[in-house]
DNA sequence: ATGGTAGGGATCCTA
C-alpha cells in the first residue's frame, strides 16, 4: 500500500479553499502538511475540506504563520508546538501520527535579512528545532518532517548563485544550521531523489517570487523540504514537485512537494 | 541600491 504525502505552503487557506479543494480531488494525497493558512482556528474553513474525505488538525494564529495537517486516516498523538520553542504563540509547528507515519507541518521563519533581529530569530528557531529533531530520531519511526524551511540548501537550488550567495534564503550561515539538523540522521528527500535519478535540479524549484515575472522566468528556489528519518528513507518511492499549481490563476507562491512512501 | 507583488487587515507588517 502506497501513501502520498504532501507538503503545501498555501499563502492563505481561505483565499485559495477553493483551489485546495479541487487540488485535493485531482491529485489525492493521503497527507498534506500547509503552511501558511493565516487563520484563527474558530475560522478555519473545515466543513469543505472534511467533506472531501480528510481528517484535520490545525495551529492557527490571526494574520500570520498558521501549520495543519490534513489526512484520510485517523490523526493521532497530535502535538501543537514542539519542546524548547522560544515563541509557541507563533504557529509554526504541528505534529500527528496517522497510518503508522509520524508526520510534521515546519513553518521555519523567513528571516527578513542577514543580520535582522528576525534572521537571528531563524537561527534560534532552527537550533531549538534541531534539538527537538534529535529526540524524535531515538523514536526509530518513520517520521516525515514537511514544510517551509525558507532555506535553499544547495547552490543547485537557487536560479542566480551569485544574487543569492549571502542573501536571505541562501546565506553560509542559516544554511550551517540547517545542515546541522539534516546531518543528525534526516535524509532531504527531494535532493536524494535529484540525485539517484540525475535529474535537473530546476524542476525541483518550490518557490517563485511574486515580483518580477519570476515564475514565468523560471526564477525559483527550493526551499520547501521533506527531512525524512531513516526508516522512512527506506520506503520512498518518488519525489517531484508539482510545479503547474504555481500556475493557477492567483496562485500561492511555493508549489506543493510530493512524497511517494511504497 | 532600489523596488518590484501578494495577503491580512488596517492605512503597515510580513514574506
Amino acid at each position: 500500500m502506497t501513501m502520498l504525502i504532501a507538503s503545501w505552503n498555501i499563502n492563505s487557506i481561505r483565499t485559495r479553499l477553493d483551489q485546495l479543494i479541487s487540488w485535493l480531488q485531482k491529485v489525492s494525497p493521503d497527507v498534506v502538511l500547509l503552511q501558511e493558512t493565516k487563520v484563527l482556528d474558530e475560522a478555519f474553513p473545515r466543513e469543505f475540506i472534511e467533506d472531501s474525505g480528510y481528517n484535520i488538525a490545525i495551529h492557527g494564529q490571526k494574520s500570520y504563520n498558521g501549520v495543519a495537517i490534513l489526512s484520510k486516516y485517523p490523526l493521532e498523538d497530535v502535538q501543537v508546538g514542539f519542546s524548547g520553542q522560544e515563541d509557541p504563540a507563533q504557529a509554526r509547528y504541528l505534529e500527528a501520527v496517522t497510518n503508522q507515519v509520524r508526520v510534521a507541518s515546519i513553518y521555519v521563519p523567513n528571516g527578513q535579512e542577514v543580520g535582522h533581529d528576525k534572521y537571528l530569530y531563524k537561527l534560534r528557531f532552527l537550533d531549538n528545532l534541531y534539538h527537538h529533531t534529535n529526540t524524535l530520531l531515538t523514536l526509530n519511526e518513520k517520521i516525515i518532517l514537511g514544510g517551509d524551511y525558507n532555506i535553499a540548501p544547495f547552490d543547485q537550488d537557487v536560479y542566480d548563485v551569485k544574487k543569492f550567495q549571502d542573501r536571505i534564503l541562501a546565506s553560509p550561515v542559516e544554511r550551517q544550521a540547517l545542515r546541522k539538523l539534516t546531518n543528525a540522521g534526516w535524509i532531504d528527500a527531494a535532493a536524494a531523489y535529484q540525485k539517484a535519478h540525475d535529474l535537473n535540479p530546476e524542476t525541483f524549484y518550490t518557490w517563485w517570487d511574486y515580483r518580477q515575472g519570476s515564475w514565468e522566468q523560471n526564477r525559483g528556489l527550493r526551499i520547501d523540504h521533506f527531512l525524512v528519518s531513516p526508516q522512512a528513507a527506506d520506503c520512498i518511492d518518488k519525489v517531484g514537485v508539482d510545479a503547474e499549481t504555481r500556475g493557477n490563476t492567483r496562485p500561492s507562491d511555493h508549489a506543493p512537494v510530493l512524497l511517494t512512501l511504497a
